[in-house]
RNA sequence: GGGUGAUUAGCUCAGUUGGUUCAGAGCACUACCUUGACAGGGUAGGGGUCACUGGUUCGAAUCCAGUAUCACUCACCA
């Protein structure tokens, strides 16, 4: 049977997915091995997939299977989230596009679109995720908004109020204009503006004097409620205690003093708009000053607007700076860059707004969380996040966890009358009832007595009890799978969300299972081009993930992705790195082609050659296993695929097979065939965590297996001693080796031509590895002599000295160029550790081990010194 | 503005508690080779004052201080 020499992953990848999926070896039930659990992290559930999630959905199943072949219960748990605002968003703008207007339908017509919407194209980014080879217990799939997820959230929310950590409270919110709900402060992201920072005039109330204040945002005059200065500046003392005249709508506002003002800025007096922004809400609160509050939900103006009533925001602040620049008002304008709050989802600028929310209180949740981390309860990789993690912990604010919106989990709060506290908080309608009879003593209230709260909970609310809910932990916190898959073992996310989700799930985790949900949080990078920049939709700068595996297959892809991604760092995506992985599909390919080609014979015995080989390249594997085994350890994953790629690649393909090749037509003995099969089988074991689909093509080629021999749930090899000693004797070899091959394409003797080696043994070097020098260079006669040969080439390996002898090709001076110019370096490399070592303060000073290894370069330097002047001698 | 981290080859990055002539890897590059696994191959090369300036030390890419640039993160100066 021919085998193509082209690996062509697109025929074999379905293959093997499906063949994984039949046998059902991605599903894990609880038994009595050791689990090794990650959940998802669940991607929106009508979003699709991006480079960021092949990132992290690569290192995640690479984490799986390579848990799954060292004999653990790999149990990788995946879902969807219902992301509210953004599916939201979506929905109302599909509505839109049909004519539709949101507040036309009533709730449940509304959460039928959306119910249609997330069934049309939810799950498709799971589908993709197969695409990758990503190993899930896809019988586990769950999503947030799953009934027994929802009851999870609900039963959360009702416990946290009765403990009285959830509060309803009055309070200065991040709204959102345009999705016209509030979010919480990890949701706004601040950008710097070129904006104008105007002065305007206000007359003092009684006088015919002006004061001047200076604001980013005149349309909010219309709010305001007082001017306030700083007590202390002298500059305005004339004004204490008088009232000003608020331009346009000529209201009359007090003077008030307070040393929040900085007299550095601005002209000093400040304008108090205690609807508008936080700090004028507190100076309010403190003051007692009147509210205004001049908008309407989307930012355009109300009735306080005056004449401006029902324009946008941006559309009033150049008009009524027009007005105020007609009318006297406005003294002048300055260029100013200020920080801007944008929404998160929908980009649009936030307006600071007072409105009933719910709040969750942070400070306590926090204290444990903020222990676990410190404490290295719980890894954060790199551990550069700590401080960052620290910082946030330490001051934390209370979360403000509804959202006015529709799709999501609706807060359970029931109201039973028109008073702002007039509500009972219940998981059912049923019970809720119950409660309010009893709080109102009303025995005849009647269901449809209560209203329940409009607003749904913030998507976090439910994400950050993800690794519990999906075992059911929080509705059946004694069930047997919570018990033995919580706390799960490794978390794979962006440090993006550090805190919106993973310091949300370490407090939840504290909070109901008194323990952490899991061991180490691995924290990715952003996945960027070339220019650094992130790769968005709008730069149009993102490959389409799917048409990248189609091109260099998932293996290729994983493989590109992993070879430049040490944790925490950005990313920068080479699609060329992708062809590097395929091409590494390809060689492996190839190895094995080469291997299944040979002809087998029961009659030869097997050469000195193939055995050291074998000797060597098993020696050399476990050694590097161990490497691969400490990569892994610290989540250097990126050096563990290195590590294997040279192991394969280098020792593997490049030394072990050459050495093991018959002759061209020859057959290989049958003992050193096996030997090999047993070789490449372990090779696609440690190779199979980050090449699935390769890897189990050839192991499945290799000989007809039952699926329970299948690679995917193959025994990872066993770590056994070592001989370091044929490793470095190997390696004096291969030197060997390479300064035969040197002297071949500097005199331009085809390797297949064969040539004689002397050497003058001065190291008294093993003879373990002559029979594989003589065949690596296709040496005829390799000889031992006690003195240089004349008319020879020559090379050195450490004091070891070879000649080959080349028939009137010598050319002497070269020659000894060559010799002088490595005797100078030998020599400056000893006079700098003579120097050393006749330093005494070195001698004394360092420690005895290093003063050791001096002594022992001293005397190598010299010995090599003295077979350099041999030759030289030689020469002359 | 505060905090944190970074700066090593053309690119992406290693460099473990200061100690081999320690300055590395992969890719890219150059020259040559290649009809017998693989041109997605092989062999051999070139390439860096370890951001800068001082300091500590017998010895500094590594420790300390300052400077510059960058990144991330937090923050209510209108």
């Amino acid at each position: 049977m021919a085998i193509p020499a082209h690996y062509n992953a697109k025929e074999v990848e379905d293959k093997w997915y499906d063949y994984w999926m039949k046998n059902n070896y991605f599903h894990s039930e609880v038994d009595e091995r050791e689990p090794y659990t990650i959940v998802i992290p669940p991607p929106n559930v009508t979003g699709v997939l991006h480079m960021g999630h092949m990132l992290n959905n690569t290192i995640q199943d690479v984490l799986v299977r390579r848990a799954r072949l060292k004999g653990l219960n790999a149990c990788w748990v995946p879902g969807t989230d219902h992301a509210s605002i953004a599916t939201e968003a979506k929905v109302v703008a599909k509505l839109k596009a049909e004519g539709i207007e949101k507040n036309d339908l009533s709730r449940e017509e509304f959460l039928q679109h959306a119910w249609d919407w997330t069934h049309k194209h939810g799950g498709i980014i799971l589908q993709q995720l197969k695409k990758l080879g990503a190993s899930c217990d896809w019988e586990r799939t769950k999503f947030t908004m799953d009934e027994d997820m929802s009851s999870s959230v609900i039963k959360v929310f009702v416990d946290l109020y009765e403990k009285g950590l959830i509060y309803r409270g009055y309070r200065m919110v991040n709204w959102d204009p345009q999705a016209k709900t509030t979010l919480s402060d990890e949701e706004v992201n601040y950008e710097e503006r070129n904006g104008k920072l105007y002065y305007l005039k206000y007359k003092v109330d009684g006088t015919n004097d002006y004061l001047t204040i200076a604001t980013t945002r005149p349309e909010t005059i219309l709010g305001d409620t007082a001017i306030c200065i700083n007590p202390n500046d002298e500059r305005f003392a004339h004004l204490k205690g008088k009232k000003a005249i608020v331009p346009i709508c000529n209201r009359t506002i007090p003077i008030i003093e307070d040393d929040y003002v900085d007299m550095e800025f601005g002209t000093g007096c400040l304008k108090v708009t205690p609807a508008h922004d936080e700090n004028d809400k507190n100076l309010g609160d403190k003051h007692n000053l009147e509210v205004i509050d001049i908008f309407n939900d989307d930012a355009t103006l109300n009735h306080y607007g005056l004449h401006y009533e029902g324009k946008d925001r941006f559309v009033v602040r150049a008009e009524i700076v027009e007005e105020l620049e007609l009318s006297g008002f406005l003294d002048k304008v300055e260029e100013y860059v200020n920080k801007v709050g944008t929404s998160e989802r929908t980009g649009a600028v936030i307006e600071p707004k007072l409105s009933d929310q719910w709040f969750l209180k942070m400070k306590e949740m926090a204290q444990p969380a903020l222990d676990a981390v410190i404490g290295h309860d719980i890894n954060l990789v790199p551990e550069k996040f700590i401080n960052t993690y620290r910082h946030w912990m330490e001051n934390v604010r209370d979360w403000n966890i509804s959202r006015q919106l529709l799709w999501g989990h609706q807060i359970p709060a029931y109201f039973y009358g028109t008073g702002k506290n007039d509500f009972v908080v219940a998981e059912t309608a049923g019970e809720a009832l119950e409660k309010a009879r009893k709080v109102t003593r009303n025995s005849d209230l009647k269901a449809s007595d209560l209203t329940q709260d409009k607003d749904a909970l913030d998507t976090w609310f439910s994400s950050w009890l993800w690794p519990m809910s999906v075992f059911n932990g929080i509705l059946e916190p004694e069930n047997e799978e919570i018990k033995y898959y919580y706390p799960t073992n490794d978390l794979v996310t962006a440090p993006e969300i550090l805190f919106f989700w993973v310091a949300r799930m370490i407090m939840a985790g504290y909070e109901y299972r008194g323990e952490r949900p899991f061991k180490n949080v691995y924290l990715t990078g952003i996945v960027r081009d070339k220019q650094r920049r992130k790769m968005s939709k709008s730069l149009g700068n993102s490959p389409d993930p799917l048409a990248l595996i189609d091109q260099y297959g998932a293996d290729g892809v994983r493989v590109g992705m992993l070879l430049s991604s040490p944790a925490g760092n950005d990313l920068m995506f080479d699609e060329d790195l992708c062809k590097q992985g395929s091409g590494f599909s390809n060689k492996i390919w190839n190895a094995f082609r080469l291997v299944q080609g040979w002809d087998i014979s029961e009659d030869i015995e097997q050469p000195e050659t193939a055995k050291m080989a074998i000797d060597w390249y098993r020696s050399k594997f476990q050694k590097t296993i161990r490497e691969i085994e400490d990569h892994y350890s610290k989540y250097r994953i990126s050096d563990a695929l290195m590590s294997t790629y040279k192991l394969i690649w280098d020792d593997y393909c490049s030394w072990f097979l050459e050495m093991v090749k018959p002759a061209y037509g020859e057959p290989m003995d049958s003992k050193t065939y096996q030997e090999i099969i047993s070789i490449l089988e372990d090779n696609l074991k440690i190779l199979h965590p980050f090449m699935p689909f390769v890897t189990e093509e050839i192991w499945q080629e290799i000989t007809d297996r039952t699926p329970e021999e299948a690679l995917i749930v193959a025994k990872w090899p066993e770590e056994r001693n070592f001989d370091e000693t044929i490793i470095k004797e190997f390696s004096h070899a291969a030197e060997v080796i390479a300064g035969v091959r040197k002297i071949r394409k500097d005199k331009n003797i085809s390797f297949k031509n064969e040539i004689d080696l002397s050497v003058l043994n001065n190291e008294n070097t093993s003879k373990t590895f002559d029979t594989v020098i003589s065949k690596m260079g296709n040496i005829s006669q390799f000889e031992y002599v006690n003195g240089s040969v004349d008319g020879a080439l020559s090379f050195r390996v450490r004091s070891n000295e070879y000649f080959i002898p080349v028939a009137g090709a010598v050319d002497v001076e070269a020659e000894k160029k060559k010799i002088k110019e490595e005797l100078a370096y030998t020599e400056g490399f000893l006079k700098s550790v003579e120097k050393k070592l006749s330093n005494e303060r070195f001698v004394n000073n360092a420690p005895e081990k290093v003063v050791a290894i001096e002594k022992s370069k001293k005397a190598d330097a010299e010995a090599r010194i003295e077979a350099l002047k041999a030759s030289l001698k030689n020469l002359n």
